[in-house]
DNA sequence: GCGACAG
DNA sequence: ATCTTGTCGC
């Protein structure tokens, strides 16, 4: 077996405590800047799950412009992959890579959306959650399936949402973000209301069922996507 | 004790 | 997450 698989820096003991530790410091109000630049963030992996790839996508916002944004500026950064998979454990397994991304931007952007769940979480510290403490910055988890809590059937038209529920608290919302597509899982993660989370994800979306910082990012993190690019790449240097 | 379980 | 061809539809 891959000894640096198992290299832990905390034990799932350890992990869980903090995190109940760090969800107390998580502000559900918004406190956001005006906004100018939205990033995007995923994670990738390579070589059987030995490389984590983290991709962040910036882009331009102007309340003018609709979807399609602008890119600004991407950036990917590769690292060795420190722990497993553990549901409940995520940020852990990915934001040390995405750190990593952020490191080399330029542009820091005032809000950030995160492939994952925010305080959708049996701890309330989901990915996005985490991150948004790391960065200090508004986050929102916007994941593809649900971790935790329980809701209602989702209308089918686009905009249709319905809360996600832990107990009697409201945890995140089931959005359709598309009309007949699977809906997604939007949670606040950091400095945001859930209102709010649900108003930048809606601002955000195009033709397809995730917004854009996070549909970017998921093509620069998945291994087939890049391939996509480089052969891209290749014929425009080819074809000059 | 038995399922469920982001990416 | 990732391994993967074709195929249905705008």
């Amino acid at each position: 077996m891959d000894a640096a698989l198992h290299d832990w820096s905390l034990t799932p003991k350890q992990a869980i405590a903090l995190q109940s530790q760090l969800a107390k410091q998580l502000e559900a109000d918004d406190r956001i800047d005006p906004v100018t630049h939205i990033a995007g963030v995923d994670i990738g992996f390579e070589e059987d799950g030995s490389i984590t790839r983290a991709a962040v996508v910036v882009l331009a916002w102007s309340p003018e412009q609709a979807p399609p944004l602008t890119v600004v500026e991407q950036v990917v950064h590769r690292e060795p992959t420190r722990m497993p998979y553990i549901p409940g454990l995520l940020s852990f397994r990915e934001i040390p890579a995405a750190l990593g991304a952020f490191a080399q931007l330029k542009t820091r952007p005032q809000l950030v959306m995160v492939d994952g769940q925010g305080i959708a979480h049996p701890r309330r510290l989901g990915v996005a959650a985490h991150l948004g403490l790391w960065l200090d910055l508004p986050t929102i988890g916007i994941a593809k399936s649900r971790l935790t809590g329980r809701h209602a059937d989702v209308g089918e038209a686009r905009g249709d949402w319905v809360p996600l529920m832990a107990g009697q608290e409201v945890i995140g919302a089931v959005l359709r973000s598309r009309a007949q597509v699977k809906p997604v899982f939007v949670s606040p993660g950091h400095r945001l209301s859930l209102a709010t989370s649900l108003d930048w994800v809606m601002r955000c979306l195009g033709k397809t069922k995730l917004p854009e910082p996070t549909r970017l990012a998921d093509r620069l993190a998945s291994r087939r996507d890049q391939k996509r690019a480089t052969a891209s790449q290749t014929h425009t240097t080819a074809s000059r």
